[in-house]
DNA sequence: AATTCGGGGCC
DNA sequence: GGCCCAGAATT
């Protein structure tokens, strides 16, 4: 059992991707807590240009635990899954206050958004912790190399994982292996035509033994996917501000910024859906319908249908749910629907005599 | 155990 | 167009 754990840590050492995360351990356990978490159902690809810039804006716990959910909700703004930011700061709350950190699994597992995956990260990789952080990469190389019949989602695979990854570290014990595994999963132990030429585990992997790595883990089942028709209003100011309405709670993308929207019913027409929107708001404008956007949240495929429209400068006022706001620099929380939206009535503004995008003085 | 929550990239 | 991603919280 020595040989795979040190065949997996030597392939670590020579192949690993420099992230601004992995700096030597034990890691700054803020770093470690604001990438594990922005890392959760998010690809590293997406998440390292975003984990710079809020590290800028936010450089230490204090930062962050000084700052507004607004501010942080912001920074978070394109991320998705914006109850994290949400958890994050009231983690970040937490301890500060505390005046120290929590030390380990258990304890950080108190910390809201801190679930098994990431108490156990946390833990290990800034506090020496040996516990095991299974994430997808992990349950997968787990199922594939003991070749368990079991969905990704099971709580049976899960605890095999673990059981087998704490056998690894046993042997291998330094935090990297943890962090081995995963890259591994990431990188050769891919879902789909996993690189097992290449891989370090090969000579242990029952999957690849019968040359079935493509059949672990077996499939989660998934909720069937539906189809939405929204319409837009792009509100567009003489100073080239925009219209943002602060979506309220029990909808999607709750407390994030978006433009007035309203969902079609049945065969509704989208003209028609957004005058009556532009209506509920008090304003009459000629509407200019743009290009219909795709978006999908979760299990939902949204066509976004954008309509167009100049507005006077007193018309609507600015209250808590309702702002006047530079498209191309919001400064408040939005969804990347709200820049989709922003991009696809651009073409349109030059058309109408409006500036094409804000300047600041 | 199932559902909810964002978003994008990749086959 | 389906699948998956360094998951957690809620029901």
């Amino acid at each position: 059992m020595l040989r795979p754990g040190v065949e997996l840590l030597r392939w670590f050492m020579a192949q690993q991707r420099q992230l601004p995360w992995r700096t030597p351990f034990p890691r700054d356990p803020y770093l470690v807590l604001l990438s594990e978490v922005m890392l959760q159902q998010t690809q590293v690809h997406r998440v390292t240009p975003l984990f710079r810039r809020f590290v800028e804006n936010f450089p230490t716990l204090e930062a962050l635990a000084k700052a507004t959910e607004a501010e942080v909700l912001a920074a978070w703004s394109g991320l998705g899954y914006y109850r994290r930011a949400r958890a994050l700061h009231a983690a970040a709350r937490a301890i500060h206050a505390a005046g120290a950190w929590p030390t380990t699994r258990e304890t950080l597992h108190a910390l809201p958004g801190l679930g098994p995956y990431t108490a156990a990260a946390l833990a290990a990789f800034s506090f020496g912790g040996s516990d095991p952080p299974v994430d997808g990469n992990v349950t997968r190389v787990a199922a594939r190399v003991l070749a368990l019949n079991a969905p990704a989602s099971s709580v049976r695979l899960r605890r095999e994982a673990e059981r087998w990854a704490r056998q690894l570290h046993r042997h291998a014990p330094t935090p990297a292996t943890f962090e081995a595994l995963m890259e591994l999963g990431a990188r050769i132990c891919r879902p789909k035509l996993p690189s097992c030429d290449r891989c370090p585990l090969a000579a242990i992997c029952a999957a690849h033994a019968s040359n079935a790595s493509d059949r672990y883990p077996l499939p989660s089942s998934r909720r069937p996917r539906e189809t939405h028709r929204w319409v837009a209003l792009w509100l567009v100011r003489r100073d080239g501000r925009v219209l943002l309405h602060r979506r309220g709670e029990g909808q999607l993308l709750s407390g994030l910024w978006l433009p007035p929207i309203r969902e079609l019913v049945d065969s509704q027409e989208p003209k028609a859906a957004a005058a009556a929107l532009l209506n509920t708001l008090g304003l009459e404008a000629r509407l200019t319908p743009g290009k219909p956007i795709s978006h999908s949240i979760t299990h939902r495929d949204i066509t976004v249908f954008p309509f167009l429209a100049k507005c006077d400068l007193t018309q609507v006022a600015e209250n808590s749910e309702l702002a006047w706001v530079p498209p191309d620099d919001p400064g408040v929380a939005t969804s990347s629907l709200t820049h989709k939206l922003s991009l696809a009535c651009c073409p349109l503004l030059t058309e109408l005599g409006l500036p094409v995008s804000y300047r600041s003085a």
